[in-house]
DNA sequence: TTTACAAATGAACGTTCATTCATGTCAATT
DNA sequence: AATTGACATGAATGAACGTTCATTTGTAAA
């Protein structure tokens, strides 16, 4: 009736704390059942294995990652303008989920063959829906950038070091960090970016 | 006579290769000595333990990484001029030292804390070196940036991501790449890019 | 030729790993 | 009251882990 166990999510929970600090490897499933208050055992009542959670792990945050982002974007808007906006969701994606995107971008090696494939595609088309904007803004000249592809990858290495060192428990503002960023991205590209009007 | 065993540089490669793909947790002992040739015990004869060869690489590399970058920016350059040599060193660097920096960039957190303090404030000093370019930029108005300390480590994420997808053995030319990326670099702090003189 | 010492061996150590399983509990259904 | 089935336990499994060590090998100094 609950819809969801809630040891399974407070499995999920301990897991993703514990990846994200130590690394897929650096966690034993007594951990993970210790951050329960469980034992081992029952850990697979709920999950086949240890790498099933992390493929569960990452799978969801991709699934949120292309809903949060990519559906929010606008075709009928200008390039600028959509680069914008794939910045600003980004990166408040990324500062509202560090472990997950922390996990993603260190994990995709301890994922066997089937899992790797599986969250590369999904990968490569959010990389390309950034590619696609870069390459309209480039054709009108409104971004000034010698090759799309790169310049893609540069802005999303840039946005996902963003969870190595912000926390919102710190001293700056959310909004604060994303505007700095969303500043650094358009103008990486060649284009102008506005403050957002004091008031 | 030859000044290093032959042996400790084999171990020292074949962790290096194998710690980027798999993670330092992912490796085992038994795993680096069959890549050597050699017997699990034997390593003992050139490294205290594992964790010893950890600290090895990332020490070794940040000193070179050091050498090859902040040791050349010449402080009468202007700003812009010296964000550029910054770029292009460190790229360059990146490019051509794949695994050290995938696993100087992974890997902090299975320093243990002694390791981790000392690779930690080396990297600030890297990062501050970088930071201070800006901000003279940033005075001079040259650079339009809201946040140095923001757009520094902005950069350093950027820059970084050239070993995630970055091959020598590839299609693109290093030269090629480096020179997008200090594009990249250059127009993300607000600064005029102009390309090198064709011939 | 003897001595010395660094390097390599191969077996062993105790520990921890992911996973399995027989058993027990307890609330919901019959 | 009886039955079911999901969830939890705690002990056990064999394999793999980092590391140690007595011993052998090879080479260079005495």
């Amino acid at each position: 009736m609950t819809g969801e166990h809630n040891t399974k999510n407070l499995i999920r929970g301990a897991a993703r704390r514990l990846f994200a600090e130590h690394g897929y490897n650096g966690v034993s499933m007594r951990e993970i059942a210790q951050h329960v208050g469980k034992q081992p055992g029952g850990i697979y009542n709920h999950f086949p294995n240890k790498q099933a959670i992390l493929v569960d792990l990452m799978q969801e945050n991709l699934r949120r990652a292309h809903e949060a982002v990519i559906a929010t974007i606008d075709d009928r808007l200008s390039p600028a303008e959509r680069l914008e906006c794939f910045v600003r969701s980004h990166v408040l994606h990324n500062i509202e989920n560090p472990d997950d995107i922390f996990i993603a971008y260190m994990e995709l090696r301890s994922l066997e063959p089937e899992g790797a494939t599986h969250v590369s595609k999904e990968r490569n088309g959010y990389e390309a829906a950034l590619r696609a904007i870069l390459d309209d803004g480039a054709k009108s000249s409104v971004f000034k950038l010698s090759d799309p592809a790169i310049h893609a990858r540069s802005i999303l290495s840039m946005l996902g070091g963003v969870t190595v060192w912000f926390r919102q428990s710190g001293p700056q503002s959310s909004a604060d960090v994303v505007e700095c960023y969303v500043q650094a991205a358009l103008q990486s590209v060649g284009a102008p970016y506005y403050p957002p009007i004091e008031r």
